[in-house]
RNA sequence: GUACCCGUAGCUCAGCUGGAUAGAGCGUUGGCUUGCGGAGCCAAAGGUCGUAGGUUCGAAUCCUAUCGGGUACACCA
């Protein structure tokens, strides 16, 4: 309805003063009306009359062509049209879906990249709760999306860590592998490459060592070596981290289709950038393989060292190449923290040269560092940060603390929407209290105002008067039907039209997050419809009410537009608590 | 030094493709109250939108400068 409003007022302004404009309508406040338009304002200047007169022109066409789904339009203040809908059409608004904006698109989503052989930190929990959202706003709006996970199983933290393992074990000896319990190798292999980046910085044979250790183990790559004593140590406490990482995921509810190890994208990087020194893409200097981005106002990077090993930059051109072999994608998404953003230019900027529909066609999104209120800013390197579990323990403790309980799915909810209720780009101060608190605009308030709505429903159930296709026990985000019968004509009183205003503008901002890829947008809704169905509930009797047929569908629908936006941002949204 | 990000109420943040009195939550103060889950609702106080210029009928939003905080800048990831 929307879409074909600013359809119609753009073609009226084509007739009546010649201009193609791009009409875009928001939502004013309730006061004004149901949509607003600035383009009298716009067109103003152009057309050289003033805005109210340009306003009342528009205003009588509209009348027309808008036709009776409108009731009212009014102008007000410096020229704004507003438009005021009639019951019926709000009440076929409120049927109305996301648009399929990207069907038959294919999307790679890759994020949360935790390094084998290191520690989950706070980012990776905050990169992966994001990552999760804007993999299922690309997904809702119709697109086939393959979300991949990337990490560095080969290079120096590597040798770092074999070098400390060694040390540990007491030489090449997997045997003594045998002696680390079950549940403390995480901790041991992360305590092992923060040893080994002290040795690397202050001991120059432990330095050395280390490097000659990097090189092997991409040589035991190259042979497929898995029974050489080193080989079945490294395989074997890599595959600990992989444990280690499929058990994180399985608690915060990610699911990723394919985790790129660096060691299957070096090859293919290295190959890639060698083939482009024969056209000057890349260049040698010093021994080492470049990419000259002064050229372009960016900084010069290494893609391959003077030992001939690929750095970083290379193996991300491998990766490049290789999801576009695997996927063909229309799309691809990159989440990354923000401190990868100029370097992420550069590699992208190299690639570009060869394959500019990959550059053409990969978004990287950036997100800041998670910071404990009143907190220090983590460095893995030096190993005093913020863990992923800390964060998940802090809101465990605190929602203990609070509510006298601990529900995983509420301490999650807690978590996730903390992290994306603001937008992305800047640091985030994560509060544990305030996140737990089922009060104020939290994750737990909005699970807890879903469970409410549940429960009316559930108990006009139980009396026999429910509205049809209340329950949304499947828990998908399709379940939002429901039927255009009984009192849903839309003869609305005052308060139920407010109500049901907000729950239409579901769609709309469903489409605006995913276009922007913000889903945060999405939580700032979700909380305004809480807080706009609990003024609502708050005077206005629901069951054993003359209007119960039409309200109990309000609260239905209600319900089921939090669930599915609560679900789109990866959090639960249980029938009770 | 160069580039990028951030600076909005005491705190944490929305608002940023320029537009109607700058909005929430927490905290503070006051009110509603045996309620269909009050974990709520109503109200008050609290802001030179870092600062200074500029563009514009109109700037928190765009441009320039400047201050403050963060990040990245050749063989780490």
């Amino acid at each position: 309805m929307k879409q074909e409003f600013e359809n119609k007022i753009a073609a009226v302004v084509q007739e009546l003063f010649g201009q193609m404009v791009q009409v875009e309508l928001t939502r004013p406040e309730e006061q004004f009306g149901d949509y607003a338009t600035n383009v009298a304002l716009q067109l103003a200047k152009q057309v050289g009359q003033n805005p109210r007169d340009v306003a009342e022109q528009l205003t009588e066409k509209l009348r027309e062509a808008l036709g009776d789904q409108v009731s009212e339009i009014t102008i007000a203040g410096p020229g704004f049209i507003n438009l005021h809908i009639n019951n019926s059409a709000l009440a076929a608004a409120l049927k109305a879906e996301p648009t399929q904006s990207l069907a038959n698109k294919i999307v790679v989503a890759e994020y949360s990249d935790p390094n084998p052989f290191k520690v989950l930190h706070a980012g990776h929990l905050y990169t992966s709760v994001i990552g999760d959202a804007i993999a299922n706003l690309v997904e809702q709006a119709g697109a086939t999306v393959h979300r991949v996970n990337y990490g560095g199983d080969v290079g120096l933290h590597v040798g770092k860590t074999m070098w400390a393992l060694l040390a540990e074990l007491g030489g090449e000896n997997p045997d003594g592998l045998a002696q680390i319990p079950e549940n403390d190798r995480s901790e041991w292999l992360a305590a092992a490459y923060v040893k080994g980046t002290q040795a690397y910085e202050e001991d120059e044979t432990a330095k050395a060592a280390i490097i000659d250790l990097n090189k092997r183990v991409y040589t035991l790559h190259a042979d497929n070596d898995h029974d050489s004593p080193l080989a079945q140590i490294y395989w074997t406490t890599r595959q600990w981290s992989y444990d280690y990482f499929d058990r994180f995921y399985a608690r915060i509810g990610s699911h990723f289709e394919k985790y790129y190890p660096e060691s299957e994208t070096f090859q293919l990087g290295l190959q890639t950038v060698r083939e482009h020194l024969a056209d000057g893409i890349y260049q040698e200097s010093d021994g080492a393989v470049i990419f000259d981005g002064d050229k372009y106002g960016l900084h010069t990077r290494v893609f391959i060292n003077s030992q001939g090993l690929p750095t970083y930059e290379a193996k991300e051109v491998g990766l490049s190449m290789l999801k576009v072999q695997d996927y063909h994608f229309d799309r691809s998404i990159i989440i990354t923290s923000n401190e990868q953003e100029q370097y992420m230019r550069v590699v992208l900027k190299s690639i570009e040269q060869f394959a500019p529909e990959f550059a053409n066609s990969t978004t990287h999104l950036t997100h800041g560092n998670v910071k404990l209120q009143g907190g220090v800013k983590m460095s893995s390197r030096l190993g005093n940060f913020l863990r992923a579990v800390d964060v998940l323990d802090a809101a465990s403790t605190a929602a203990k603390a609070l509510n006298d309980g601990d529900n995983e799915q509420t301490v999650l909810g807690a978590v996730k929407y903390a992290f994306l209720k603001n937008r992305m780009g800047g640091d985030l101060i994560y509060d544990p209290q305030e996140s737990v608190s089922l009060e104020g605009n939290s994750g737990p308030y909005l699970q807890y105002a879903h469970a409410r709505a549940r429960s009316i429903l559930r108990k006009a159930a139980e009396q026999g008067t429910a509205a049809e296709n209340t329950s949304a026990a499947n828990g998908t985000a399709e379940s939002v039907w429901v039927p255009a019968s009984a009192g849903m004509t839309g003869e609305f009183d005052p308060a139920e039209r407010s109500l049901a205003r907000k729950i239409s503008e579901y769609p709309e901002v469903v489409d605006k997050a995913t276009a922007d890829l913000m889903p945060h947008y999405i939580a700032t809704y979700l909380y305004e419809l809480a807080q706009t169905f609990n003024r609502f509930y708050e005077h206005n009797r629901v069951i054993d009410d003359a209007r119960q047929a039409m309200r109990l569908h309000l609260v239905a629908l209600y319900a089921n537009r939090l669930q599915s936006g609560l679900l789109l941002l990866g959090i639960t949204a249980p029938d009770k608590m």
